[in-house]
DNA sequence: GTCTATAAAGTGATAGAC
DNA sequence: GTCTATCACTTTATAGAC
């Protein structure tokens, strides 16, 4: 009658297919992934891809939107939270009260960054980087152009600057770049700092240095 | 008679396989990638690459050599100049000093990271980051461990740290991450910049907002 | 909606001629 | 050192039974 049924079996079978492959396609890549490994971890027949998702190709999309979708949850509260109180042209507010904004949107995502499931989702989003597909757009406009978009509208604020500018933007790219580099060079943070996963004790060594870094950078005075 | 000899036909075949291997592997990873292609890119017979490097595997370790030894070239010039003013002990060097040649190997970086080879370059590095092969080792102990090494060193001297304890090391991770992000969210870059590739005035650009961050997140005073 | 079976094309490695 | 031809598998997608 409605589009809100209850669950039938093909909807964990989906689920199931989605879970897996954005575990697989995500280390494999999507080339390098067979259907039957696809299938195998799903815990369901092979055939079933072409048939619930049209093609390889298919789920590769339905796994970056369920990637999107589980991004979204998480930081779409912050986000909603920070632009009310910028609010409409609420220029009002201290730039001491937009820094401290910014901090929480960079802690928001350390801890995004570091939780288990963003290991699988960074492997495909990097992925998607360097090689993009028609999966990156989606990507970006889901979730990149909302966060950057925040950003550089604080940091205009903060540092009186054109939120669009390039060198607004810039300056944004590089304070992410300090937070993203947790998962981009993965390998080399356990050799350099022996840790083997983030507890509370590693997220908090990361936030502090952040807020260290980036409350110097956006609080220094005025050069040039 | 020697090792040295002038080059043969199967050292044009080994270098032209090599090439391939750099740009494919980096693109496609591993796995998906396959020998016809490989030999077709290099423009040579498929059967060759188990002749010269025994199998895939083999050729791919080789082109991870090959990146290191490129990569060295660039950058152990300027990591001997460091090391050399840094001396045996030389504890004596002002902090302003220590900073300078900081600046000096971020600005090395930069030149690096967005010249045209290393986009072939990084994305077999940061598929390496993300799932560490026999390949990693190399990286790692061949670039890697040498950069952060340094910087650490320098970090060390400028906030009278210790230069091997966990905290100077995430400072260096951090402020590495502010120019390795120039590759690892390329696609994103690309579309909040509208830089298409990287001249002279993006170098620019990239290069001072550098130096303004990392200057400010060195040179502040000393908090909590 | 799920299964088995299969068609058509692709894979890495190798044998053997030159 | 390079070639062709081929073996033994694996790949995606689909046809058709249930």
């Amino acid at each position: 009658m409605t589009t809100e049924t209850t669950p039938s079996r093909g909807d964990a079978t989906r689920e199931a297919l989605i879970r897996a492959a954005v575990e697989i396609f995500g280390r494999d890549g999507f080339n390098a992934t067979g259907t039957r490994a696809l299938a195998e971890a799903a815990g369901v027949n092979q055939a079933l891809i072409a048939y619930h998702f049209g093609s390889k190709a298919g789920l590769y999309l339905a796994a970056i939107d369920y990637i999107v979708e589980r991004v979204r949850e998480r930081i779409d509260p912050l986000l909603a939270a920070i632009n009310a109180e910028l609010g409409d042209d609420g220029s009002s507010i201290p730039r001491e009260r937009c820094l401290a904004l910014m901090l929480q949107l960079l802690d928001g995502f350390v801890v995004l960054l570091t939780s288990d499931e963003s290991v699988t989702w960074a492997r495909l989003i990097l992925k998607e980087q360097q090689d993009p597909s028609e999966g990156f757009e989606r990507l970006y406009d889901g979730v990149m152009s909302r966060v950057i978009g925040i950003a550089t509208h604080l940091i205009g604020r903060i540092r009186d600057l054109d939120p669009e500018s390039e060198a607004t933007n810039l300056l944004a790219i590089t304070l992410f770049g300090q937070v993203l580099i947790l998962r981009t060079a993965r390998a080399t943070i356990e050799r350099r700092t022996g840790w083997q996963q983030f507890t509370q004790h590693e997220i908090a060594a990361v936030q502090s240095q952040i807020h260290r870094n980036v409350t110097a950078i956006l609080m220094q005075e005025n050069t040039e």
